[in-house]
DNA sequence: CTTGTACCCTGACCGC
DNA sequence: TGCGGTCAGGGTACAA
């Protein structure tokens, strides 16, 4: 469900609610959400009496950091939601809560996740050190368009493809990959090592101009994601192609084209992009 | 190394 | 109303 601007709208409503909180206790309902071939008790175990020192994000790995050099590490996938109440916010579609942690001021953290793609990892900060080191770049962090460009060198595989592969560039999901190469009017076809220099400075634009009035509308709901208040994103009102197949195209009226690749759509106005 | 496919899981939606 | 097929902001394991 969520790139980059979700997961990062997610992380800066936990972080003021979680800082200083201990797990007091927690429990779960859908065992196959803990990761890392342990036990639900077990993750209890790991987890009660730790206290968040802060919630932070890489990619679209949300943080929870912990005492005792303990790193929650979480992926919500499609479809992992977090609310933060004494009571749910039922109508907004908390119906598949898969676990709760209950904190010392009375309230309790839900995870809701439908498909139950998402998960929990229990880490250290040296495991997770490694984890992170084999993510590529965050793409509103320090990152230039030399960076990019370095990054397409000689690669063949589709650029779409390789916006989307984590392991090279950070937090891009399907809509963004799609918005951004739209916007820099650069075809999702073409091979990632054919961009010129001048092509790889309009996408690096893009990418982040895109991320970042994502981020401004705290992110695009189009079925499951929402804040931690239970409050939808607004950017799908302003996606431009994403979603848009048999529309026009709002740069040349011409028709809004939609291709898979690499199994999952992409929409692109073969006119305005090459 | 690179690239493509199957798979994980549930629910919404569409055509018949 | 039911049934089958398709699709969905994700990543991983494995094959070629």
């Amino acid at each position: 469900m969520p790139e980059l601007p979700e997961v990062e709208t997610i992380r800066a409503d936990l972080d003021p609610l979680l800082q200083g909180r201990r797990i007091e206790g927690l429990r779960i309902h859908k065992p196959d959400i803990v990761l890392g071939g342990i036990t639900p008790s077990e993750f209890g175990r790991l987890l009660r009496g730790r206290t968040f020192l802060r919630v932070s994000r890489r990619a679209k790995y949300l943080l929870f950091e912990l005492d005792r050099d303990t790193v929650l590490q979480t992926h919500l996938r499609m479809t992992g939601r977090f609310a933060i109440g004494p009571s749910l916010p039922g109508e907004a579609g908390f119906r598949h809560i898969a676990a709760e942690f209950r904190l010392d001021d009375g309230r309790t953290l839900f995870y809701d996740d439908v498909r139950r793609l998402g998960g929990f990892l229990v880490l250290s900060g040296e495991e997770w050190a490694r984890v992170a080191a084999r993510l590529g770049p965050e793409p509103l962090g320090r990152f230039s368009s030399g960076d990019l460009l370095r990054i397409f060198h000689n690669l063949r595989a589709p650029i779409k493809n390789v916006l989307l592969d984590q392991r090279r560039l950070a937090g891009v999901g399907n809509i963004y990959a799609s918005e951004a190469l739209f916007r820099a009017e650069i075809d999702p076809r073409r091979p990632a090592g054919s961009l010129t220099s001048e092509e790889a400075r309009r996408l690096h634009r893009s990418v982040r101009r895109v991320l970042r009035e994502a981020l401004r509308s705290s992110g695009t709901t189009l079925r499951d994601y929402r804040a931690v208040s239970g409050a939808s994103g607004q950017y799908q009102n302003r996606l431009r192609v994403y979603g848009r197949e048999g529309e026009k195209c709002p740069r040349c009226r011409k028709t809004i084209e939609r291709i898979v690749q690499a199994g999952r759509s992409s929409f692109l106005c073969s006119s305005c992009q090459n």
